[in-house]
DNA sequence: TCAAAAGTGTTCTTATTACACCCATGG
DNA sequence: CCATGGGTGTAATAAGAACACTTTTGA
């Protein structure tokens, strides 16, 4: 059989988990799909990656196009391709999660969407295809390298409080964390920078405002540092 | 422009990066391509993705039609998508990788192989394609992954002594550790059952044999158990 | 009897845990 | 003056790091 004939039947998109943080919760952009299949329902934002795109373009074409972010925290984070995932055809996805400041930016329906619409993760729609296990997928990834990367300060305002970074480990992990010690251990590795400013108008003691040192993170890994909450 | 002409024009495949230990050495199994492109060179052993035949069922095909093996830790690890990756068309890679024990099995070449070899990590030939830089990934993936779960187990026969496993974490860490230090950790976690038995006809003081509780460790992980190393 | 790797404990240092009260602000 | 969240230290425990000699075997 000609071998154009056999394999040549395929496409592959990406799919993309956008995660943000907001008023103590993590939230995932979803967009109500404005084209077959699965019409009229929630999904995740994704599309079929074009023949002359890399792989990673496609991703940041596709948050660039919901939300005209672009230099936003992006990874791959798997690949789904059983047979019979796409009702359509044989189409395998390729995955990828997005941490962005949802304060940054004003939401920007695509082509392939009608809506687009930040949900609480504790309180998602049925999802079509297999984004339900994408999404899952895409949950624990994040557990997992929040703990081991500093991707945390990604989903928070340039400026914040130790507070804030506090309650977003405890929403993205799940778990209570102790206050005196997450700050000792967080404030020993150096790598928050004191605005020196505080907050305003709040009822309560104003806290202090914070910035993520990148470059000293930088830094520090070039010398083996590594990060670990 | 038809959906079908603009997308339909690709493909994917699988590549497998499938790690061995033998005499204190990592290896990597190579394959010496009998097909186009790069006829006659070494190069990961991978193959075209079947239009019926979920990815992962893909990438233990290639395993077992190489090694007759199956029943074998794998997991995927990266999905590789530059434009221009492949010479003779957009296709995309979905990397595995696999831990097996050499000593269970003689190789068997493929369709696609006229000769399977395994060659020591620290000197690879080049290889095509994009394969250097899957190979660089998959190393740096098993350094994590052997650190935080109990796959070097994998990798050895089910009878193994304590330098055994040190000296294999030695060789995928490429790093030294302390004797015993390294055996208080581990055995800490009680999840090795000593046989009884000792190594024979070795011309030094004959070392226990253990074996890795798989259950215990299932078990324990329920428990919300992490292991590292 | 020699060479080669196995096996074994203690001390020191560092990291982790548990825990409760006063402070600054807005309403 | 009350409610709200901000901010701070110490003591006890556990984990990690450094380190050297004796044992058993085959050749």
């Amino acid at each position: 059989m000609d071998i154009h004939k056999q394999f040549f039947k395929s496409a592959f998109s990406v799919d993309s988990v956008i995660f943000g943080y907001d008023q103590g919760d993590l939230k995932v952009l979803l967009i109500y799909r404005g084209a077959k299949p699965y019409i009229g329902t929630w999904a995740l934002p994704g599309d079929l990656v074009k023949l002359d795109e890399d792989l990673d373009d496609s991703a940041r074409r596709i948050l660039f196009d919901l939300t005209g972010l672009s230099n936003v925290f992006m990874d791959q984070i798997h690949t789904f391709g059983k047979v019979d995932r796409h009702p359509l055809g044989r189409v395998i996805t390729v995955a990828y999660f997005s941490l962005v400041k949802i304060i940054d930016y004003k939401l920007n329906p695509s082509s392939w969407a009608k809506e687009a619409k930040w949900h609480s993760i504790i309180n998602t729609p049925n999802l079509p295809f297999d984004h339900t296990e994408i999404l899952n997928y895409a949950k624990n990834k994040l557990k997992e390298r929040v703990r081991h990367q500093p991707i945390g300060f990604e989903l928070l305002p340039k400026e914040f409080t130790l507070s804030d970074i506090q309650n977003l480990y405890e929403s993205v992990l799940e778990i209570n964390l102790d206050k005196r010690n997450f700050r000792k251990k967080l404030l020993a590795m150096s790598l928050l920078i004191d605005t020196g400013y505080f907050q305003i108008s709040v009822a309560h003691r104003p806290a202090r405002l914070y910035r993520f040192d990148k470059k000293k993170y930088k830094s520090l890994i070039q010398q083996g540092f590594s990060f670990e909450l």
